[in-house]
DNA sequence: GGAGTATGTTTGCCTAAACAACAAATTAGG
DNA sequence: CCTAATTTGTTGTTTAGGCAAACATACTCC
């Protein structure tokens, strides 16, 4: 229909890929794990014995994992070795908001070390948010100690992300269109940069670590303040489209109607699902999800019960859409969605059955 | 949501991974040029001269490729050799419809070298359908040369099919569910079975071989008179979902009519874009798609353009949910599908805009 | 026909995984 | 306690597949 590049791509390997892949492998299974015995490794990537344990040996050569004892045993025959993520190992986690932006370090064995806010002024602009982290970065840094290793940044932008050059196309809460934002941190801070969607890490997060952990196929749809972000995994990896704008679930038109959602289309689940509306008839301003969603269980209003239940029929009918195109495993809702499902679900699940 | 099996499968890659992964990109390589030479394979893949030479040779070998001289020189240097998919292997295609089943031999090199077709009772069995095509290529294969080899069978299901086990689920217009096809052909033929939903299966020949040759991200929708059958290609690969039933984007709904499609559920794009409509209007019956084609495109009776505009409006609606949830290189219509573009392609792509 | 160039071919090398044999650490069972 | 059984870690060796280098070959260009 349009004209596109066209990527075949399909490379060779060679020995040095192999390599690479099996120590991502082992170092994803013992991130995921948290930690998991040598045993454990080799059943899982059914490689041999020996070449775990030269792997494994890599990996704590590099820093990135660490080898300990058992604590106990579970079973007859001698105890394998427990390997763990390096608690040296940190990375940047950035996320510029319209009016804070928030700088979190976490190590590879996922806890959170360190973690800053600082408030912005009214509408900063992408420079802003980029010397803001950049400060906050250094700042953290100099309070690590000296046996961390600082692996990368990685920031959660709320709008469109171009993640291969990491340029933010459009992120229409800040007002920011085709900011530079991943090469310029990368530039202030001289680290390796990452740049994805807020949503999409989120739908990543809750897969490896969350409530979809271990599931190839998850739909993902997660509701703010700023309207609903959305997400897919399929056969295991994050869906991105071509030029990596796919996935906006929100952004799915659900019905003929004309109402508009914060970008300005018509009819679509962030029109019809606004957590703003309820806000309203519930009279709650600048209420925390937590408010919200007692207000919502415990809501008796005729007016109020019709709306909620006007919106679990418009979540219901993006689900089953949803469902039917990427027939997941598991869908996750997050934000005020979690609200609307609990105070009926059962409305929602038959609702979905029914279209 | 629903309980499902976890599958983190992160498998190690040994030797032999390494080698299989470099002869299919190969031999991939190969079918989808027809012909290549060896240069460009060393180009495409990143593979070393020798081992491109090494591969081939066991391809050739193992009876897949054949190796020629070139026919035309293309500049300097010594010209490379030109290697060619084999025509001596033959895999059947197999397409069961409700009053026909048809047979095709197709060699790797994509060459079509038999065709037969049996016309059925009304209304036959899966295993009606399975025998006429065990015998249609018992026969065929007994026609072809001692030299050919057969590879397998490829079984395309106008319904839903679990493709990890052959079984097809559901196929309505053939009144199939649960029916073991895979299994039982494999059995009366002693050859492998694959099968897949045949709109999946023109997704891929479309992106192979079609207009969407070579992209990563593409959508695909088809009309025919069982309705709308639907497709993407997500980084490359055949959406599925989890068990299989997945891209099922005829079944996406688009508005909050309540038309049915021939599956019963209300206002889905199958329902609301129907080739049966457009025909009863224009008083044609039975007709080919070319017929109705002709009659769209020169429709002057201002009824049948209202009709015709509501259904590109309606596709219009479909395809521009799809490329929120894809963002694809290439959206391929077929059957009717494009006499609908044709008519007024400006209103469909401004109408899809719009959204 | 010689220079230049690109490709095919051959040989030896290198590396990463596998394998085998042995050592070590645990449980089970008397 | 002591031994057998079991499981895992360790070490040295083997193997396979891709690579690099050196050389051979076939083409174009001048």
């Amino acid at each position: 229909m349009e004209p596109g590049l066209q990527t075949p791509a399909p490379k060779g390997q060679n020995r040095e890929d192999v390599r690479q892949h099996n120590l991502s492998t082992v170092l994803r299974l013992v991130r995921l794990a948290e930690t998991i015995s040598r045993s454990q490794l080799t059943a899982a990537t059914g490689l041999n014995r020996s070449t775990i344990s030269d792997l494994v040996a890599e990996l704590e050569e590099r820093g990135l994992a660490t080898e300990t004892e058992a604590l106990v045993s579970s079973g007859v025959g001698r105890p394998s070795l427990m390997v763990s993520p390096s608690e040296n190992v940190v990375a940047f986690a950035v996320h510029p908001e319209v009016d804070a932006t928030t700088v979190g370090a976490v190590t590879l064995s996922g806890k959170v070390i360190a973690k800053e806010r600082v408030l912005m002024s009214k509408s900063p602009t992408s420079a802003d948010s980029e010397q803001t982290a950049a400060k906050l970065i250094s700042k953290i840094t100099a309070e690590l100690g000296k046996e961390k290793r600082i692996a990368g940044i990685g920031v959660a932008v709320p709008g469109q992300v171009r993640v291969s050059d990491g340029v933010i196309r459009y992120a229409p809460q800040l007002g920011w269109v085709e900011a530079a934002f991943g090469p310029e941190l990368s530039q202030l801070t001289r680290l390796p940069v990452y740049l994805d969607n807020d949503a999409s890490i989120g739908c990543m997060a809750e897969r490896n670590f969350g409530s979809a952990k271990g599931f190839t196929d998850v739909v993902f749809l997660f509701a703010g303040a700023g309207g609903i972000g959305g997400g897919a995994i399929v056969d295991g990896k994050q869906l991105r489209g071509a030029s990596g704008y796919g996935g906006e679930l929100g952004h799915v038109r659900i019905s003929s109607s004309t109402q508009r959602d914060y970008s300005g289309f018509q009819g679509t689940l962030e029109a019809l699902v606004r957590r703003d509306d309820l806000l309203e008839l519930l009279k709650l301003y600048a209420a925390t999800d937590e408010e919200l969603d007692r207000e919502i269980q415990t809501a008796k209003q005729p007016a109020i019960r019709e709306k909620i239940y006007e919106q679990i029929d418009c979540l219901a009918d993006g689900l089953s859409n949803f469902v039917t195109i990427f027939n997941p495993q598991a869908i996750v809702l997050g934000g005020f969605l979690t609200s609307l499902f609990n105070f009926d679900s059962g409305r929602l699940i038959e609702r979905m059955k029914s279209n």
